[in-house]
DNA sequence: CTTGACCTATGGGTAACCCAAGGGTTTTAC
DNA sequence: GTAAAACCCTTGGGTTACCCATAGGTCAAG
């Protein structure tokens, strides 16, 4: 089957299949003639493996990997079980901070409903965001912290 | 005071500095001799106001518009509410699909606990990946949703 | 006057795709 | 039978918020 083919039956953009091929994920044939990339039906489980996947949080850089140690005939599964549990503490952390900033915001736009919007008077900004918090950093810990 | 400084002064790198300048949301002085960049105390308050304004979960366009409608004299609060109450749902979001990620993940490492490695048959990729429900798309809804 | 610390601009990398352009091919319809 | 629609190819650029390397100019101290 051809690229869009294949997309329509896993429900993805045959963009996404020319990406995972032109990253390694999927090896389809070649028509001699025209150059168009085949699919078969091992493909299309090889997508529907790839989805699974992704929805574990697996990169497709990662992905490869698993491929290519199980088209070698090595058993991928230790892999996974590493990469899942090293990944799984930094989606949790993740989630406290997305849960932290929902809060900020929750309790920003309430907090707001009763001051008045001011127009600016040269040296505030806007109150909304002035009046918060800083992010715990600035000069005292000069060292950066990246996420 | 010098890039250097500033950034020190807020926390930062240098590199995150000169990234805000170049996107316009400071707009620093430059000495004519040797055409460094020159901030000032104003600088410092407009950096920490950036900071926190990130934190509140906004973009770096979205707040170089927050700041040229302050710079024009007008009052951006209304647009900070907007935007904070547009992108609310969205954090909402995007932290019910990672909880759920946490937990098909957490679900797999225990589930697998007690499965065989089997190395792969020659069809079979990674059970512990294959013996995953897929997620609820494909060809039944060959409509493509982004989120 | 020579280090070493700091400044500049440019360009490339990150993750996982999306999209447009330019050009060939296949299918469909008249 | 052919022309238009639909689909394929590759290349290259864009997205986010920075980080990093390079090459080269500047400055403070010894």
């Amino acid at each position: 089957m051809k690229v869009s083919e294949l997309a329509r039956l896993a429900g993805v953009t045959a963009e996404t299949v020319r990406h995972y091929t032109r990253e390694g994920l999927l090896h389809p044939e070649r028509h001699p003639e025209n150059g168009y990339q085949l699919y078969g039906q091992g493909d299309l489980d090889r997508l529907r493996f790839i989805q699974r996947a992704r929805t574990l949080g697996f990169g497709v850089a990662e992905i490869r990997d698993i491929l290519d140690h199980a088209d070698h005939g090595d058993s991928p599964c230790p892999m996974v079980r590493d990469l899942l549990a090293s990944r799984l503490p930094q989606i949790r952390a993740r989630i406290v901070e997305l849960e932290s900033l929902a809060s900020r915001m929750e309790q920003a736009l309430t907090a707001w409903e009763k001051m008045p919007d001011g127009t600016p008077d040269g040296h505030s900004l806007c109150r909304l965001i002035e009046s918060f918090p800083e992010p715990l950093n600035a000069e005292v810990d000069a060292g950066k912290e990246t996420r």
